[in-house]
DNA sequence: CTAGCCTTGATC
DNA sequence: GATCAAGGCTAG
């Protein structure tokens, strides 16, 4: 049999659950984040807190009084890693002396290094791969329920000569790799096989694999292949790395995990619907004191701008840049966005579109954040959930878009309530809108392989999960891509998506009907001066909106219904926006 | 406490 | 019976 009792790890449950509702992420959102001022870096793709479980608990605790950048980049390089010869790799495991089969495969798994500190794996230990010292210190700790205490600022670096030095930065780190409480035993049973036992097993047939592949393609690189990266693309993720760093999950920590480190958030907090009731309360509270930092005066995309940080991806301290080098959106898709950027510069942009299209964010930029997104999630995890990937992903993209309305024309000027009232009516839409348009003009693809090698479908992104509406949104493409969807078209959509009167209980209908108005002004200029050859331009696209919402709608009942059966309970603005529209 | 080595035992 | 992750033990 087995067994699933494990420690409930937090030793005496503190405060945190309760003070962490996470309920009115999207008026905190709404109102900026609080805490130091990041002069030069745009929120793009915002989202502070993001993994609400055991693997991401970074977010909850830790970086509360995090002063500045912490590189974390280069610890992981030196760990003893580089030189092992085939011979000693054999005694990885304890056992195996005879069975071997074609050598290198066998070593590649074993040459895996332990993603807490560096040192050599010796196997599978509570979810992953790791060291034999990692998993000791792992079990020792839930074990005995340890709290420890960082007397620096939790940002040590935990490589193999140091890490005796901060267990707490240690353990952090186990968490933060995605090490699992519950495979550690309460009963303390021996032997045997637990839950994770055939996930395991699927981790290994892929990584073989995976090597196999490699080894096809590129017989000579052989396995250090992914440590050497084009230099093109390492720069890339650095830059995107290394604005990241420090200010990507603040906010929320900050508002919310203050006396005690309990270095394990409570599962249950994100999803009760309880948490989300001081919405109107804490809603006003914070429009007072939210500063509403207008971030980006960015004057046009720049793609070499190295201060477009990467914000808020889970994980994003992690000294991942080596691994991610090698998990970018497909170059072809670059080389459109930057064609397609060209294109746009011809256009005689009128009036206020200006500041719309420079509101949002980079294509290039955009797909970056997505993948490196997808692949903090997933590059040393066996497995992940999808859906619960879909919705981390869309949760994501709702931070960064909640993040633009507030600072975009017309919606800025509102009060935040309205603009909760008009996020909660046309969020969906939106997010339809954004992947339809990347799709066709950034060149997104429809799937990607996953660092670990699972394949997961970016157009569902587009579905919202909803499968069977791919003929609705192939009909929808398609009448995009005859119309020839530009950039300014999309911005200008998805502003009339978001000033919709649809949205009841508005307090100030005038002034969205007067930000419709205009924006419909500027999409009808626009498609007049550009596209002068086709006058009916301008109704063409508005008729597709029906289309948009329809696709919206069903995709959010679906997003819905998997939530309530407890799919993905781990995201906070995807959630609290299913569970708003309900109330109405 | 740490970490290397040892013992167990469900799963295949 | 082999595998191999989980727990146990114990020098340092
Ligand atoms: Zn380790
Ligand atoms: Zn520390």
């Amino acid at each position: 049999m087995m067994n699933d009792a494990y420690y409930s790890y937090p030793p005496a449950s503190g405060p945190v659950g309760g003070a962490l509702s996470l309920g009115g992420s999207l008026l905190t959102s709404l109102n900026g984040h609080s805490g130091v001022p990041s002069p030069g870096k745009s929120a793009v793709f915002h989202h502070p807190v993001n993994n609400v479980n055991v693997n991401s608990i970074h977010a909850l605790m830790g970086q509360l009084g995090l002063p500045a950048a912490a590189a974390h980049d280069q610890s992981q390089q030196s760990g003893g890693s580089g030189s092992l010869t085939p011979g000693e790799l054999s005694d990885g495991s304890g056992a195996s002396a005879a069975g071997t089969d074609p050598p290198d495969s066998k070593v590649e798994i074993d040459d895996e290094i332990c993603p807490v500190c560096g040192d050599k794996v010796s196997g599978y230990h509570y979810g992953l791969l790791t060291c034999e010292s990692c998993k000791g210190f792992f079990k020792r700790t839930v074990q005995n329920k340890k709290v420890y205490t960082c007397v620096g600022e939790r940002t040590c670096q935990i490589d193999k000569s140091q890490r005796k030095r901060c267990p707490f930065c240690r353990f952090q780190k186990c968490l933060e790799v995605g090490m699992k409480l519950e495979a550690v035993r309460a009963d303390r049973m021996r032997g045997g096989r637990n839950k994770f036992g055939p996930m395991y097993k699927r981790d290994r047939a892929r990584k073989l694999q995976q090597i196999r592949a490699r080894h096809h393609v590129h017989p000579h690189y052989g396995h250090h292949s992914r440590g050497a990266a084009p230099s093109s693309l390492e720069s890339i993720s650095s830059s995107l790395m290394s604005g990241g760093g420090p200010c990507d999950s603040m906010g929320f920590e900050q508002a919310f995990v203050k006396a005690e480190m309990i270095q394990i958030p409570h599962l249950s907090s994100t999803n009760s619907p309880e948490s989300m009731q001081h919405h109107a309360s804490s809603l006003g509270e914070s429009l007072l004191n939210g500063p509403s930092r207008t971030a980006w005066s960015l004057p046009y995309p720049d793609f070499n701008h190295s201060d477009l940080s990467l914000n808020g991806l889970g994980r994003s301290n992690l000294p991942s840049n080596r691994s991610l080098a090698n998990f970018h959106p497909p170059s072809d898709s670059i080389n459109h966005s930057d064609g397609e950027q060209q294109q746009q510069q011809q256009f005689a942009v009128p009036g206020n579109a200006g500041e719309l299209l420079t509101s949002l964010v980079d294509d290039r930029l955009w797909q970056e954040n997505l993948y490196t997104l997808l692949h903090n999630e997933t590059y040393n995890q066996c497995e992940v959930d999808l859906f619960e990937l879909l919705s981390k992903t869309l949760d994501q993209c709702l931070f960064s878009q909640v993040e633009w309305a507030r600072n975009t024309f017309y919606c800025k000027d509102l009060k935040v309530d309205d603009q909760m009232t008009l996020l909660h009516h046309s969020w969906s839409q939106m997010l339809v809108l954004e992947f339809v348009y990347h799709r066709l003009r950034n060149g997104l693809a429809d799937e990607t392989t996953l660092p670990n090698g699972q394949t997961f479908n970016l157009v569902d992104l587009a579905l919202l999960g909803l499968a069977s509406n791919m003929e609705l949104l192939h009909n929808l493409t398609a009448a995009f891509r005859e119309l020839k969807l530009d950039r300014i078209d999309y911005a200008c959509m998805k502003l009339m998506l978001l000033l919709s009167l649809g949205a009841h209980g508005l307090n100030e209908r005038s002034h969205v009907q007067n930000g419709q108005d205009r924006v419909r002004g500027l999409l009808l200029e626009h498609c007049l001066s550009a596209y002068p050859q086709t006058p009916e331009r301008y109704t063409q696209l508005l008729n597709l909106l029906p289309e948009i919402r329809l696709m919206a709608n069903q995709g959010e009942e679906y997003l819905y219904y998997k939530h309530l059966t407890g799919s993905a309970s781990t995201t906070t603005l995807l959630m609290e926006l299913l569970l708003a529209r309900r109330k109405y």
